[in-house]
RNA sequence: CGGGGUGUAGCGCAGCGGCUAGCGCGCCACGUUCGGGACGUGGAGGCCGGUGGUUCGAAUCCACUCACCCCGACCA
């Protein structure tokens, strides 16, 4: 195994990639590292490929470490699995299907939670089987709405997805713990400092969820996290206390006129009272029906604890024709006097007094409404969006944001898979039970395109040693003269012999500053220059990615000299 | 699915009714260079995203369509 540069298929890019606007998709165009096939579909070429590989090992060594047991499973699956567990309305247009020559509906699997609980079924009968974990590393298939960043949010990708089985909620959250610190640790040896914040676990998952974000601007998630006690969540699932105002004596409510006013931020400037006693209508549809959301007006709806709070598939915001045909009026909407829909509002209203609410006529609002003298709904809870400056939910200190990308995601998944599909052991008393799931995944391509996002600068990537493509590059300089090339091919050899992935840019006819350019931008760790100056030395400049400063080794002992800098 | 943008050589772009479609980089050959993106000479490389119109004539104007990028929606 070796690789010199003049052999390497993949070529570097002198011009900046326009496609690419985010830093680890720029970097891996620019570098020869993939080739885009379709919109969030790419190829690896040979670097990538090396360094993904790498990660998968870092992963396998981890989940290997804590119990795992690694099994292939099918990517081709058939839709009936998928209608068993009412997933396929779940994913909706998610899910890529096909069908095979006979007609039958057929699916790419986007995960495999159906697929391992089936495997698990007919082969686990008795708790003496439990406590198990099975995991897999392979190509996935999602169709996104909108694939975005390169390798941040691609159609087809290669994850690691873990599921352990569990007899009891204890032994589950042994599982899950031991998870998360497989987790810990596969970050760490990546280089990547990845918080675990807590997360919403969708649909159908069941209590705990935890996701590892890697704090990055370019990310496409948020995250808040409390500096005073250490609290972290995901936006989506972030309880937070939002800032309170003055309650005052309930006022006798009154009509007034607001020509022309629509927004919250019109209303405001238009009665000259601030957002926060306003309360904010919302229209939703729930599977096709509508539902009034209302929240206080400085604050913002989450979709997520509105939609687990429903219960509901598909939740987006009604469009015009709905929100006509159920006779609202947007910009003047008010839960007062409603009756014909689902009302659901935020705990939110009971936080203030005397709001300004719509008339549900248009320029017209209503002064002084207080909840529940005035109006009532069907549901009051939590369904407010956390934001930055709101107080955690733990110690009341102004919450922090920071965005990220997410590159893990566990889940305390409970019974729904094994009760669906039938995945039921005997447990010590001989009582049949169903078994207890939890899972884990990984997006390998996204991790690595996270690790780039964390680790480069203007000159190019900044690869940290144990997922680099290579681990030194070996730079010839002047190789037409032949004792230069007699010991730069000597180097390489010797390198190789030790163990050291080494990357050899032979090229004769490059001039020095295109290669030193594209060692800043291919970002291997280590860079080696032999040249005519250095020799005269009888030395090699030995140089880290990340540092400015080189230094001069001799070349008898260059080599032992890297291996003791690699092992770390 | 809404909004915005782009499709002309491997990459970055110009040309926007007129003749044989151009520039820079890269690529091939020869020579000179050789420590931070060298130079000379000579070359190769294009269904101007696709379809249909308008016109004597279309990369250029019109319509439709496809693809890709960005923002949003969406994203166990």
């Amino acid at each position: 195994m070796s690789m010199k540069f003049s052999q390497l298929i993949s070529k570097t890019m002198r011009t900046e990639p326009t496609e690419a606007e985010t830093a680890s998709h720029r970097l891996m165009l620019k570098a020869g590292m993939v080739h885009q096939v379709a919109s969030g579909v790419y190829s690896y070429l040979p670097l990538a490929w090396r360094s993904l590989r790498k990660i998968e090992n870092i992963i396998r060594q981890e989940i290997d470490a804590a119990g795992g047991q690694e099994i292939r499973m099918s990517v081709l699956q058939p839709m009936e699995l998928w209608e068993e567990t009412d997933r396929r309305s779940a994913f909706g247009d998610n899910l890529f299907t096909l069908e095979d020559r006979r007609g039958r509906p057929m699916v790419l699997a986007p995960t495999h939670e159906e697929v391992v609980t089936n495997i698990v079924r007919a082969n686990v009968q008795s708790y003496r089987d439990l406590p198990a974990v099975l995991y897999q590393i392979q190509t996935k298939f999602r169709d996104e709405p909108r694939p975005r960043a390169g390798l941040i949010r691609v159609r087809e990708f290669d994850m690691k997805d873990a599921y352990s089985f569990d007899a009891d909620e204890e032994s589950l959250e042994n599982s899950y713990q031991a998870m998360a610190q497989a987790y810990r640790n596969i970050y760490e040896r990546c280089g990547l400092p990845a918080l675990m914040v807590e997360a919403d676990s969708g649909a159908i998952g069941g209590k705990d969820s935890h996701e590892f974000i890697l704090p990055t601007p370019s990310g496409e998630d948020v995250v808040l996290t409390c500096p005073k006690c250490g609290y972290a969540a995901n936006t989506e699932k972030a309880g937070g206390v939002v800032p309170p105002t003055q309650m005052e004596p309930p006022l006798a409510m009154e009509e007034v006129s607001t020509p022309g006013v629509k927004t919250i931020a019109g209303l405001s400037d238009y009665l000259g009272i601030p957002q926060s006693s306003t309360l904010k209508a919302v229209f939703y549809s729930a599977d096709g029906d509508v539902v009034f959301a209302t929240i206080r007006g400085d604050l913002d709806v989450n979709e997520v604890k509105l939609k687990n709070v429903l219960h509901c598939h598909d939740l987006r915001l009604a469009s015009q024709e709905e929100v006509g045909a159920a006779g609202l009026v947007p910009g003047s909407a008010s839960p007062i006097g409603l009756e014909n829909m689902k009302r659901v509002a935020d705990e939110s209203i009971k936080s203030g007094s005397n709001f300004a609410v719509g008339a549900n006529k248009s320029d017209a609002h209503i002064i002084n409404a207080n909840y529940p003298r005035d109006f009532q709904v069907d549901i009051l809870t939590d369904i407010s969006l956390t934001q930055e400056g709101h107080g955690c939910i733990r110690c009341g200190t102004p919450l922090e944001a920071t965005r990220g990308v997410e590159v893990g995601h566990i889940f305390k998944l409970g019974t729904f898979f094994s009760e669906t599909l039938g995945a039921y052991f005997l447990d010590r008393e001989g009582q049949q039970r169903p078994i207890i799931m939890g899972c884990y995944g990984i997006g390998v391509g996204r991790l690595l395109a996270a690790a780039i996002e964390q680790n480069h600068d203007d000159q190019g990537i900044v690869f940290p040693m144990p997922i680099a493509p290579y681990q030194v590059h070996l730079v010839g300089l002047n190789l037409a003269d032949a004792e230069v090339a007699r010991a730069a091919d000597d180097l390489y050899e010797r390198l190789w012999q030790e163990g050291i992935e080494t990357l050899y840019d032979d090229r004769r006819d490059e001039a020095a500053g295109v290669k030193f350019n594209d060692a800043d931008l291919l970002g291997l760790p280590v860079r080696l220059v032999i040249s005519p100056r250095n020799l005269r030395q009888d030395s090699v400049e030995v140089k880290e990615r990340r540092d400015k400063e080189a230094t001069m080794v001799p070349v008898g002992e260059v080599v032992g000299r890297i291996a003791r800098l690699i092992k770390g």
